[in-house]
DNA sequence: CATATCTTCTTGTCTGACAAGAAAGAAGAC
DNA sequence: GTCTTCTTTCTTGTCAGACAAGAAGATATG
């Protein structure tokens, strides 16, 4: 560890040797199927103790951007950044575009649902909108409840990717919104008019109606962005 | 590929330590805002050293599903899993549902594009026609020139969220199906039909009509579907 | 030449140690 | 009694060394 200080202090090293690693293959330094320097010399490059250099190894490991043979070394995966879609941020999500994201996806999941529609399907959709409508709940259980409406409507469209990218994109967002707007304004919430359009949506799923199913959840959506106060990113199509 | 791992491998205890508290994370066994056991805890319950624990500690913080503050513990998350979408299939990708997903994403930014394009986004997507057009290339070239055509779609759509979606569920499946039929049959591939089918879309957007890309982004992504023999995942009836 | 063994390198795991940061409790000042 | 400050203790962050397991190349052996 003679000198070469390369690294600030004050972060946590292990970060900082993630990101080195991981942008020299996203920028190609290190090309797929390219073999990478051993734990050792890594650690000498940087400056760092071996378990540093583990550790970010091993998360590197796991989002896929490298395979790591015991007795050999790490390789640069051969399809760097095909496993893990990260919605890194650090300068502030973008609500607006991400609306956007989110209503193209539940849209057409909303398609898929009335073509593939089950009878349990229908029910949990039916029981989410049972507790949004009813008035002893809490605001927490509503947006619960607003949440199992479009998982269910997702779950219905008999593609997994389809479900977990709703939860997710539905996840981020609502974290995205809760820091955004911290106490600032109470959320719009479950005005009649909302129940409306949540209505439309399952009943156009019901008939097994996909174009019209997912024309009213683009409008749902694009309503609750326009309740947010975002601009709409895109004249229409 | 899954299939071919039937020999007993070595588990990886940092592996297993990862998924066993992610899966009590997504559980809700630890539920969001819990403090988490300390590293020495966790060590001995799982019977592994503090090293393993924290590499495992390690992926879960990158991943967002826990905080960790020096001095005190561990914080599951408030939105576990709100910050990265896995395309982890266990038991194989399921190609047909991956792709229904791919044309929904890819349609809508084609749209987009078509809505927003400027002289350089044009310009790299006739840079990428013209590279698939070329008859000197090697196959592999066409390929990365049919990614850049896509590509170049997708960072016109104004909104990086779906160009880094695009470009994420492009490489899962080429990576997907470069191991399903690895030698097994020559891609598709460059035809001339496939020229067409981009030079439609490269069109659409061109003009600026935004309902006539998307379509005909859907109609390529789907005969390209149908080109690699994956059965229609929505039956229209 | 073919094969078995050895050496060496690398990753996987364990152990111990110390620094840095934070929280709880103890001690003193008012 | 209450407030402030210090100390202790716990926890994470980092380092160092050690050994087992696995793989590749070198070497000895037939």
């Amino acid at each position: 560890m003679a000198g070469s200080e390369i690294l600030a202090r004050p972060v946590r090293l292990t970060d900082e040797v993630t990101r080195i690693i991981a942008e020299r293959i996203a920028s190609g330094v290190l090309s797929p199927g390219q073999q990478m320097p051993s734990e050792k010399e890594l650690g000498e490059t940087f400056g760092v103790s071996r378990a540093v250099v583990r550790e970010a190894i091993s998360r590197l490991k796991h989002d896929g951007l490298i395979e790591v043979r015991q007795g050999v070394r790490a390789f640069v995966s051969a399809n760097p950044g095909g496993q893990v879609f990260r919605l890194e941020a650090p300068g502030g999500v973008d609500l607006a575009a991400l609306f956007d994201l989110r209503i193209c996806t539940e849209a057409r999941a909303a398609e898929l649902a009335a073509a593939h529609r089950r009878s349990d399907d229908l029910r949990r959709m039916a029981d989410a909108l049972a507790g949004m409508k009813s008035p002893v709940l809490e605001s927490d259980d509503k947006v619960s409840a607003d949440a199992a409406f479009h998982a269910a409507i997702a779950a219905a469209s008999a593609n997994g990717y389809f479900a977990r990218l709703v939860e997710f994109l539905g996840e981020a967002l609502r974290a995205a919104i809760g820091t955004a707007r911290r106490n600032s304004a109470r959320l719009p919430g479950m005005s009649a008019l909302v129940q409306t359009e949540h209505e439309a949506i399952f009943a156009a799923i019901e008939r097994g109606e996909a174009a019209q199913a997912g024309q009213a959840m683009t409008v749902h959506l694009s309503n609750a962005r326009d309740r947010l106060g975002l601009a709409e990113k895109t004249p229409a199509g």
